[in-house]
DNA sequence: TTTAATTTTTAGACTAATCTAACAAATTCT
DNA sequence: AGAATTTGTTAGATTAGTCTAAAAATTAAA
């Protein structure tokens, strides 16, 4: 059985394929130079790989296409790219820039496990009614300006009882 | 000007380093061959571009030292380390294996702003009073459980008002 | 102090990812 | 259609990091 196993790399190149193919509906090996930023040679080196090992379909001169394992690995990457850009931007309050930046690196570093955590967590912090930021949230945006721990009710209820 | 930028392994070589000479206050090749797991040629390689990236002093046959920037960076890195993993494990729940895995290559994936509000953030989570977990991450932790946000006291606070 | 064992270093090969530069195919424009 | 331009491909070089295997230095043992 051949190795499916990608580099960060090569899952960038999955990424941006998938990306590609939202706004264009037909991708080239052009469009995947530019938007990675290196040199079409790489890209058909990269191509070369992706399609050995079955996640993209390719011939000369064509069309670059997923297959649907390619697809697959590009949505998960995606989904932890968002899960991170959310919680670094809503939760820790980084700007966008930076926060894309970051989610572009750690979406190669997380386990499936821990995006599947972090996606619930996001789901908690921001499913909150009325998507306004659910008061704990606020009281570390309060720490995070002035150093210090809000007062009052959050006060309280942390050192409560137990379970609902 | 020489280029003092590192790759993610190169900062693995300055972390282990570091903490090999924390438990044996003198660090050989051998050391840090056995810790990352390579061969002690690799290690070699590495010290030649850390030395001459002034990390580490090394001379033929000698111990391995870092020098203070060396030292420095090691410092930021393992702060990372802890800040990621005590942020998967203490908010996510990820289990200590897993979350170590992943805070060990996020370790150089995350940017210095992000690390240092995460660590505010998990001094927020954790400098609660007693070391009891705020309420809030009770919630969590049984909506991860359940899939059901919790009722009663945490529901309304997150529809309230304005700053403490 | 010689020998043996361990450790370190060197030399050379390999892989992944990139680049440049030359060449080939496809498209576009008269 | 034929020329010019754009796009894609190939070949060969480069860099970082690793490996194996062999040689050199150090350390430990007899």
């Amino acid at each position: 059985m051949r190795d499916r196993k990608l580099s960060s790399n090569m899952e960038d190149y999955l990424e941006a394929i998938a990306a590609l193919k939202k706004e264009n509906d037909v991708v080239r090996v052009r469009d995947i130079s530019q938007s990675i930023g290196v040199k079409s040679s790489s890209v058909n080196a990269a191509l070369k790989t992706l399609s050995g090992k079955g996640y993209v379909d390719h011939e000369r001169y064509g069309y670059v296409k997923l297959t649907p394992d390619g697809e697959e690995v590009a949505g998960n990457i995606q989904s932890k790219h968002d899960a991170l850009l959310k919680f670094l931007s809503t939760v820790l309050g980084i700007n966008k820039g930076i926060a894309s930046e970051d989610a572009c690196k750690m979406e190669h570093a997380i386990s499936s496990q821990t995006f599947s955590k972090l996606a619930k967590f996001m789901q908690f912090v921001e499913g909150d009614l009325n998507g306004k930021k659910p008061e704990w949230l606020k009281g570390f945006n309060y720490y995070i300006k002035t150093g210090k721990r809000p007062k009052c009710k959050m006060r309280e209820l942390a050192t409560e009882k137990k379970e609902p």
